[in-house]
DNA sequence: TAATGCGGGGTCA
DNA sequence: TGACCCCGCATTA
């Protein structure tokens, strides 16, 4: 298998997307990062299926930059519910816009899963008032990202969770590795149906082909909390239609009109699992809550790190967990038997990371 | 049907 | 001229 470890140290590399020569002397490529944020850079390897497919946890839209050799795409931001609803159980709507325009503006049509409130888009300002962008750029054995601008919005559902959502849950391959292939590749039991939602971030597995695969939670109270300090900024009340806005940062115009007519989205994410159709219909039951019996969190042994990615070497299967994730441990269920295997919590894209090991190798939280 | 990539073309500084 | 954007089209899944 590939080695692969931390490029963190990309971030502050001394490259750019457009240079004309980039570093090829590359001994070690990224893992695949599913939501870049701020300006950072990564080195991915050509063979990185998720790198080939320019993937993001981000809405992005393809964005005409016209050069060939640097694919460039903008970030479509998240549907939110006009109401600013809360679940029951304290989720917030944020749905991932389509990528296609007529489908965006169907979506728009539609009424919230939670409150039958009329959802909006709230569009993606943080790069000078622009969508951030990525680049995408393939030369030789690597493809070369880079991405502009901090992202001024929750993070929308991932394609899973959307593609989840679809009625016929036709499941197309995404950034995600089913959790049947996590098995296949890595011997995981990884019992993740239900085991979902917390505050409606469901687990995201990342692929890597080449490399340890990858689950990802995301950090729904750090959007709550940006939710809500966003709110405070009039996120939802300047609603503002995209091109009116980019012609004149500074005016705005609602765009509260939107209706919708059918719903039910959310109870269909509350079910969302990670099996794939090929488990479901195998009838694979590896994956039953009630077969599974979380270790304890106080059981468990924590140590910061200062790495941006979470990569190991010479570790097989590794599950990226975002902080929040700490506080509902119990909730979750999964199980990993590999007693080598570490698991990342993602405490912030650019902040530390908590790893948990088996609790004999490590030692208590620092 | 929607995601994706490409490319023409418009606006603006 | 460069950096944005929108839009339509073709391909793919």
């Amino acid at each position: 298998m590939e080695q692969r470890v931390p490029l963190s140290q990309n971030t502050v590399l001394n490259w750019d997307i457009n240079d004309m020569k980039l570093p090829q002397d590359l001994e070690k490529t990224d893992w695949f990062q599913e939501w870049p944020d701020s300006y950072v850079k990564h080195i991915y390897s050509s063979t990185d299926k998720n790198a080939q497919r320019h993937l993001s946890g981000w809405a992005m839209r393809n964005t005409n930059n016209h050069n060939s050799r640097i694919l460039k795409k903008s970030c479509l931001g998240v549907l939110v519910c006009s109401n600013d609803c809360t679940t029951p159980d304290g989720r917030k709507i944020y749905l991932r816009p389509a990528i296609c325009d007529k489908a965006r503006q169907k979506q728009q049509s539609k009424l919230c899963p939670n409150c039958k409130g009329s959802l909006k888009l709230v569009s993606c300002r943080g790069h000078g008032g622009f969508p951030v962008t990525n680049f995408w750029r393939h030369e030789g054995p690597f493809i070369y990202f880079q991405t502009k601008g901090v992202h001024d919005h929750p993070k929308p559902e991932t394609k899973l969770e959307s593609d989840g959502r679809k009625p016929a849950h036709k499941k197309r391959p995404s950034i995600v590795s089913t959790a049947s292939e996590l098995k296949r590749n890595s011997n995981l039991k990884v019992p993740l149906s239900g085991a979902i939602i917390y505050e409606n971030q469901p687990i995201t597995a990342l692929s890597q082909p080449s490399g340890p695969p990858v689950i990802h939670i995301n950090d729904m109270k750090m959007d709550l909390l940006a939710n809500d300090h966003m709110l405070k900024d009039n996120y939802f009340t300047e609603n503002l239609n995209d091109s009116e806005w980019r012609r004149n940062p500074r005016s705005g115009s609602f765009n509260d009109s939107e209706e919708y007519n059918e719903g039910d989205w959310l109870a269909s994410a509350m079910d969302f699992d990670l099996q794939s159709d090929e488990d479901q219909q195998a009838g694979n039951t590896n994956h039953d809550v009630e077969s599974y019996h979380p270790e304890p969190l106080e059981n468990l042994s924590w140590v910061m790190s200062p790495f941006h990615n979470c990569q190991y070497p010479n570790i097989e299967p590794s599950l990226v967990l975002d902080s929040t994730f700490k506080d509902g441990f119990a909730n979750l269920n999964f199980s990993v038997d590999d007693k080598d295997l570490p698991t990342f919590y993602n405490h912030n894209q650019e902040e530390s990371y908590l790893y948990r090991y088996n609790s004999s190798q490590l030692s208590p939280p620092l």
